[in-house]
RNA sequence: GCGACCGUGGCGGAAUUGGCAGACGCGCAGGAUUUAGGAUCCUGUGUCGAAAGACGUGGGGGUUCGAGUCCCCCCGGUCGCACCA
């Protein structure tokens, strides 16, 4: 009976012994890159998730290996962020304490999972040997200009005492103060430019080799439209842009809007509106960042009193100002069409505006131009959308589809200076100030006489500072900033005092980097080694959870563009191929603490083994999709390894021959399992491993019986899913050496051809027998004994064949 | 609302280019072994039907010799974005 109990253990301790798993970087001939996404070590511990994602990354790792690559598969832990300062808050505990202890138990499930983890090559975004090296990145990009500071409103919540991020905010709410509204404060903070590197990073997205799904959302959160900017008059000659994507309809324009927080605002305010305006400004910045989004939608807004001139109809049209036109978008500013946008429409409705319609839904008839048009248009009570239609009270460009229109009327306002073309991206820079304690301190020193000035690279790293009050309070900055022994500092420029940014940095700086100091962990002198960078990177194979396909993704190829700009890195985009793996549900709904239904594996490593559980997690599912966590199905993985220990057993050691169906069968599934892991479909993979396992099973009594050369391949193949399992069977095979350092078996396809096939009959598309043939077998002579068949017969005689078709080696069928 | 993906036995899920639907596993049933239970092994297992056969991949229509797969409409689900002008 196979015991993993025994097994498992004794394989771990022998592959510390061998390093079997430590493979030297510097060394390598043949580099392969595996990553996976590091995780966020949690008090709880590892959980199913988890394990799920680094088993599948793991057996594609190993699986390289097989095929004669230098496999490095480093891990590490994202330990920096807001995650463990709160929970080190709740359980009042400093963060510097909870986090290593963390980092072992984490460490240890690791191994007990029988990762192909090299652990000479682990870090902690929390180490100053690591930190060190993002305070770095942060003074690379500041020298070349990437990193600007500006006044950027944040969400605070006064019972916490601190900003929050927009996912902390539950409807206007704090996620942990379900009674407290979080308002905006404005505060200056550091931003990175990631908006000079848009095109680029839209661009780029179609040479890579990553999943669809990450792609699309990749695009879609950079969103580029494109469109054109106006340019409205207000009287007295203040030119107002507005960013539309709909320059044909400028002729509905009958209205202005700004945001509240537009610079133009004051000047643009009458003096008798001054006291409506400025109390829906002040309304509207007491409203936090997200309700203001996503929160109720009723349309609010207040009129200037002032007016500007339509480029197009030279009319008049009033100047509001509204909270749904946002200050970050555009320009600020719209020009509302209520005949065409719905939110428009809503506005004009509810203050009684004009609503004027510029396309008709149908053409109008050669006999009855604009007219008729016009009359249907004036029926509709909802504003018409739509790139159909023809334009329609809109002068000379009366008739035009709206596609043409965009081109007519923008080039026609370009000549007369109030327009031109414009591309609009959604992405805004990354804000990378945290007003919080559990981070890098960002580099920078602030001096009444040089002004802001960086850290100099030799005093690198600015450590964080271990103090015990490093709860956040009401000043809306960072607790480092109630310690003055620590940001009190000569200025590194004049030598006076000066004062250090007390501000940490977000930690998704710390991940956007991660994976060019793995290779590089044993330099303390570089953030990464050139020779050993050119080496190893890009990363061949990153594999990581959906969740992170936006923010992680997109920074870390931001940072990577910047590195390669400045002349550190040779190559623009980290990862070349990336696939998003599922997710593990419970009972349909996902994971989590609130449900009560998260799935801790330890329980079930001790009880069935972690080859068994590996594989079962395999098995649920397909890998990119993820699955339901049942208990019911594991038993049946264990009974699968137990069937192919007792195989393994009953060994033959005669010389007799191989059973041609097995090898058949062999060659097919070494195929087959190869083509599935390269997919990461690894259910599929397992479920080749377990027919061939069958065929073995149903010859083990023969008398040539199951030699080496039908048993040592399953092993092999085994070896990535099952790592412990398949050394055990290796040694007792005889061999001194691992099963990871084996090869891979070899694929013939002459011995893979089957040497007859089925082909299916059929008459009118409905199966009536089946025939047994030579592979490759000649039309006719497949018809000819088709008709033979007496089930087939009984349909066609009598009846006149109409036509017949055949597919090679598959299937006839013969129409009557 | 917009975008992406998905819907197949009692259950999880298979099914290159349209070509035998239900691989593999769970569960269940019968049998062998066992004092019994468990474990193991063998056989069976989409539905209706005694059988021949018919029906069958969320629902409806279409293309085709042939549709789970392609096209159109509808219903249901998952994820992402969400006043982005």
């Amino acid at each position: 009976m196979y015991d993993p109990m025994t097994v498992e253990p004794k394989w771990r301790a022998r592959w510390e012994e061998r390093g079997t798993n430590s493979m030297d970087v510097a060394a390598a001939k043949k580099p392969y890159y595996q990553l996976m996404m590091f995780p966020y070590p949690s008090a709880e511990g590892l959980h199913v998730g988890n394990v799920f994602a680094f088993v599948g990354n793991d057996i594609h790792g190993r699986f390289r290996r097989l095929q004669g690559w230098d496999v490095f598969e480093p891990i590490g832990f994202d330990a920096f962020g807001i995650h463990s300062e709160n929970y080190a808050l709740k359980v009042n505990t400093h963060p510097g304490k909870l986090i290593p202890a963390n980092i072992a138990r984490f460490k240890e499930q690791l191994k007990r999972t029988g990762l192909m983890v090299n652990w000479e090559h682990v870090l902690a975004t929390t180490d100053p040997d690591y930190y060190h090296w993002t305070q770095w990145i942060f003074l690379k990009l500041y020298e070349a200009g990437h990193a600007v500071k500006k006044q950027a409103p944040v969400n605070w919540c006064p019972e916490c005492k601190t900003v929050l991020a927009n996912e902390q905010v539950e409807d206007g709410y704090c996620e942990r103060h379900p009674g407290t509204r979080v308002h905006q404060r404005y505060l200056s903070q550091w931003f990175f430019t990631i908006t000079k590197y848009v095109e680029r990073l839209l661009d780029n997205l179609e040479t890579l080799d990553w999943s669809e799904s990450t792609r699309t959302m990749q695009a879609n959160w950079i969103g580029r439209s494109e469109g054109a900017e106006l340019i409205f008059e207000a009287p007295a000659g203040t030119r107002i842009p507005v960013y539309t994507t709909r320059p044909d309809t400028v002729f509905g324009a009958t209205y202005l809007v700004l945001a509240p927080e537009h610079p133009l605002v004051d000047e643009l305010t009458a003096s008798e509106q001054q006291n409506e305006v400025g109390k829906y400004r002040r309304e509207a910045g007491q409203k936090d960042v997200v309700t203001r989004k996503v929160g109720d939608r009723e349309k609010t807004g207040v009129f200037t009193g002032t007016y500007a001139r339509n480029p197009a109809t030279g009319e008049s049209v009033p100047i509001w100002i509204a909270d749904y036109v946002l200050m970050e978008y555009g320009t600020g500013a719209i020009m509302a069409v209520p005949g065409h946008d719905e939110r428009d429409f809503e506005f004009a409705e509810k203050f009684g505006l004009e609503i004027r319609r510029v396309v008709a839904a149908s053409s109008p008839s050669p006999s009855s131009p604009p007219d008729q048009a016009r009359a249907e248009v004036e029926d509709d009570t909802l504003p018409y959308i739509s790139w159909g239609g023809v334009l329609v009270n809109s002068g000379q460009f009366d008739g035009l589809g709206p596609a043409e229109g965009v081109k007519a009327i923008t080039a026609w306002l370009e000549e007369r200076g109030s327009g031109r073309t414009k591309v609009q991206f959604r992405l805004h820079d990354w804000c990378i100030s945290r007003q919080r304690y559990w981070g890098p301190p960002i580099p920078m020193v602030y001096c009444d006489g040089c002004g802001t000035v960086p850290v100099p690279y030799d005093d690198l790293p600015v450590l964080l500072p271990e103090i015990d009050d490093f709860k956040p309070d009401e000043s809306g900055m960072s607790p480092l900033a109630r310690h003055e022994e620590w940001y009190r500092v000569p200025c590194p420029k004049c030598g006076k005092l000066a004062r250090r940014e007390t501000d940490v940095s977000d930690t998704f700086l710390d991940s956007a980097w991660y994976f060019l100091r793995y290779p590089s962990t044993k330099f303390d002198d570089r953030a990464f080694d050139p020779a050993t960078t050119e080496k190893w990177l890009p990363v061949d194979s990153y594999i990581g959870g959906n969740e992170h396909a936006v923010l992680h993704l997109m920074y870390s190829r931001f940072i990577t563009m910047v590195l390669h700009d400045l002349g550190l890195l040779n190559f623009e985009e980290p990862f070349t191929k990336f696939r998003a793996h599922g997710t593990i549900v419970k009972d349909g709904a996902k994971m989590s603490k609130s449900r009560g239904n998260v799935v801790v594996p330890d329980d079930y490593i001790d009880k069935w083994g972690a080859d068994t559980f590996r594989m079962y997690l395999m098995f649920l599912g397909p890998y990119l999709e993820g699955g339901d966590f049942r208990d019911e199905g594991i038993a049946g993985m264990r009974r699968f390894l137990d069937r192919v220990w007792t195989l393994t057993k009953k060994m033959a050691t005669g010389a007799g021959e191989l059973d041609r169906g097995a090898v058949r069968k062999l060659h097919q599934t070494i195929k087959k399992v190869a083509h599935d892991i390269e997919g990461l479909h690894y259910n599929t993979a397992i479920s080749a491993l377990m027919e061939y396992s069958n065929t073995l099973r149903a010859i083990e009594d023969d008398e040539a019986g199951l030699s080496r050369e039908l048993l040592e391949p399953l092993i092999v193949m085994l070896a990535p899913f099952a790592p412990h399992f398949s050394e055990e069977c290796w040694e007792r095979f005889g061999h001194a050496d691992s099963v990871h350092d084996a090869s891979w078996p070899p694929f013939d396809e002459e011995l893979a051809r089957a040497d007859e096939v089925e082909v299916v009959v059929q008459v009118n598309g409905k199966v009536r027998g089946r025939l047994r043939v030579a592979p490759g077998t000649p039309e006719a002579e497949v018809v000819e004994s088709a008709m033979a068949d007496e089930g087939v017969s009984r349909f066609v005689t009598g009846r006149e064949v109409r036509k017949t078709i055949y597919v090679q080696d598959r299937l006839v069928n013969i129409v009557v």
